[in-house]
DNA sequence: TTGTAGGCGTTATCAT
DNA sequence: ATGATAACGCCTACAA
C-alpha cells in the first residue's frame, strides 16, 4: 500500500501538498494539482481511513446498534438509512445484539469509531449507562423505537391510536365484539390503544377479549383454537392482532374452519408487511404514516454531524390501510 | 478521552505494560496485571481502535457491499452474518451499491477499513479490477451469488437443478402442460432448469410456455392477464414461478377468477419467503438447501482473516419443499 | 504557493 | 517482568 509520502515523492512535492489536493483545499497551483492526482492514479494510493480519524476525528462511519430480534422493518429502515448516508460519502457500521447488556456493550464498542450512531433499543429502562456517555461526550445519536420513554432524541412510534382508530372502525361499522391478539413483547400499547378505543365507543370490556400467543406466523396459527373457542361462546366479529404475520397465520387456521373473512370476521394486522395486500383476502391493516422514518433519520443525524444541529426527537403516527379483511 | 498513557500513570507502570494486559498477553505480574485494570475501570478508558487499526493493520471489522436491489434473502444472509461475526468481536461495515461501477467504488472505500469482504454482487462482468485489487493485496474475501461465473472465492446458488427437479416432480404426479413465468433479471439459469426438465421427462417445449414479468408481487398480478389466456388456449396445469412473491401475486388473481389450485392448476414459488407457508394453500416452493450461507461465510472469511486458510468455493443446491400448492 | 516537523494513540522492538 | 522509544499514515500549525 502506497503511502502519502511516497505520492509526494512521486510527484516531486512535499506530503502537505498531497494532502492539500485530496482535501480539495486552496492554494495549489493547477498543473501541481494535475500532477498530485496523476501520481495518486499512478500508484492506485488511497489515503488510510484510520490514520485520518486518529488525526482528525472524522470517520465517516454511521453506527448502528440493533437488538437481536429485528423485524423486516428494522432491516428495511436500515438498508434506507445505509443507502442515504451513502450518498453522502458515509458507511455504516452495524452490530447486532442480543440482550441489553449487549447493546450497552455494542454502543461502547462501536462508538469510537463513528460519528453517530442509530439505536434500535430494545433497552428496558430508561437509564443507559452507554447512552449517557454519547450525550456527555457530545456524539450524535438517535434512538429508534424504543420501548419505554428515554430523555434523549428519540424516535416513537405510536401504535396506541392505530388500535384506536382501529376499534373506531370496526364498531362504526356495526362489528359489535371484539378481540385482540397480542404477542407478549411490545403488547402493552395495543392493548391501551384497544382498551381506548372501546371507551370511547361505549363498548364494554371484558377480560377474555385479550389473547397472548408465541411471536410470528406461528403464534397466529397457535392461537386459532383458544380464538374457535371464544368465538363460539361469545359473539365475536372482530379480531385486532399484534401484527400482520399473526393476522396470516390465525387467517389460515380461520379459513381452515369455513369462517368467512370479512362477511364473519374481520381481521385487521400491524405493519403492512410486504405480502399483505396480496394475500386472500387482502388484509387491513394499521401502519405507521408520517413519513419515512429512515429518511428522517438520515436528515437530523446527518445534519446534526455536519453542522453541529441538535436532533429533534418525533413520533410518527399510525393509521389504518383498509383493504378487503376488514 | 483518556489515553493510554493516561491509564499507566494512573496504575504507575509503563504504556507497555498497560498494552500487555490489554491484549492478554503473557509476562505481566497478576498484581500489576489487576492495578491496571482497576486505572482502566477508573478512568473509563477504551482504546482507540483507529490507533490500533493504524498501528497494527487488524480492524476487527467486516466489509459488506450489497447491490441495492437486496432481496429479503440478502438482507437476512447480512443479519445472520453480522450476528455470527459479533460474537467473535467483529462488526461489520456495510456499504450499498447501485450499480456495477459504485460497488467497484464502494468495494475501494471500504477495503482499507476491513479485515475481510463479503460481497454480494450484482457484477456483470468476471472482470472486475476491484476485486483484482482485493486479490492482489491478500484481502479475504467471498462473492456470493454472482450473476455470472467469477474467478474468485464464491458462493453459487444452483438455481438449475431446483427447477429442474420440479419440472420432474409435476410431470411425475401427472402435469401434462408446463408453465414458467420469469421476472427478466436472473431468469436464465431458471429457464435452463426448466427447460432440461422438460427434456429429461420428454416433454416437448414451446417457446410461449415462458412468460416474463415484473418484480415482485406486483409483478405476479399483472401476468394473471396472460397467463390466463395461454391457460385457456393450451391445457395448462402447472406454473413456475421466479419467486414465491411473483406466485402470491399471481395466486390471487388466479383465484379471483375462481381457478382451484392444487386442483386445476399446480404453482411452484421460490425462495420459501416466510410467509409462503401460511398463505392458502400454503406454497409449495423450490429453496436453498445446504445448510445456511451465512454460517459457511463466516467460518470461512474468519478462518481466512484470523489463520490465513484459503476461502474455498461452494455451490449451494436447491431443492423442493412440499406444501399444498403442487 | 509550498515545505518542515510534531503529534494523534497505539503496538512492538530492544534493552534492562 | 518491565520500560524507553520508534514507528504506523495522516493532518496541520508554523515557517519560508
Amino acid at each position: 500500500m502506497p503511502t502519502i509520502e511516497d505520492v509526494a515523492r512521486h510527484a516531486g512535492v512535499s506530503t502537505r501538498t498531497v494532502s492539500r489536493v485530496l482535501n480539495d483545499r486552496p492554494n495549489v497551483r493547477s498543473e501541481v494539482r494535475e500532477r498530485v492526482l496523476a501520481a495518486v492514479e499512478q500508484l492506485g494510493y488511497r489515503p488510510d481511513p484510520n490514520a485520518r480519524a486518529l488525526k482528525s476525528g472524522r470517520k465517516q462511519i454511521i453506527g448502528i446498534v440493533a437488538n437481536a430480534v429485528s423485524s423486516d422493518t428494522t432491516l428495511r429502515r436500515i438498508e434506507i438509512i445505509s443507502k442515504l448516508f451513502a450518498h453522502s460519502g458515509y458507511a455504516v457500521l452495524m452490530q447486532f445484539a442480543e440482550s441489553s447488556e449487549m447493546e450497552e456493550a455494542a454502543i461502547n464498542a462501536i462508538t469510537p469509531r463513528c460519528d453517530g450512531l442509530v439505536i434500535f433499543s430494545n433497552l428496558h429502562s430508561s437509564h443507559s449507562p452507554a447512552l449517557l456517555m454519547l450525550h456527555n461526550h457530545r456524539i450524535p445519536f438517535i434512538v429508534v423505537d424504543p420501548p419505554v420513554d428515554i430523555a434523549f432524541p428519540s424516535i416513537y412510534i405510536d401504535r396506541r391510536s392505530g388500535y384506536r382508530e382501529a376499534v373506531r372502525y370496526l364498531v362504526q361499522r356495526g362489528r359489535q365484539e371484539l378481540l385482540l391478539v397480542v404477542e407478549s413483547f411490545r403488547s402493552s400499547e395495543r392493548i391501551a390503544g384497544f382498551l381506548e378505543g372501546l371507551e370511547r365507543e361505549n363498548r364494554p370490556f371484558r377480560s377474555n377479549r385479550i389473547l397472548h400467543t408465541g411471536k410470528g406466523f406461528q403464534g397466529g396459527v397457535d392461537v386459532a383454537p383458544l380464538v374457535l373457542r371464544v368465538l363460539q361462546e361469545e359473539q365475536i366479529d372482530g379480531i385486532l392482532c399484534h401484527n400482520d404475520k399473526i393476522a396470516l397465520g390465525l387467517l389460515g387456521a380461520l379459513q381452515k374452519e369455513h369462517i368467512q373473512i370479512p362477511e364473519a370476521l374481520a381481521l385487521i394486522g400491524f405493519d403492512d408487511d410486504n405480502f399483505s395486500a396480496y394475500i386472500n383476502p387482502p388484509l387491513t391493516t394499521i401502519a405507521q404514516t408520517g413519513g419515512d422514518v429512515g429518511a428522517y433519520i438520515y436528515e437530523q443525524l446527518k445534519n446534526a454531524i455536519e453542522y453541529g444541529t441538535a436532533i429533534e426527537s418525533r413520533t410518527f403516527g399510525t393509521g389504518l390501510v383498509l383493504r378487503a379483511s376488514a
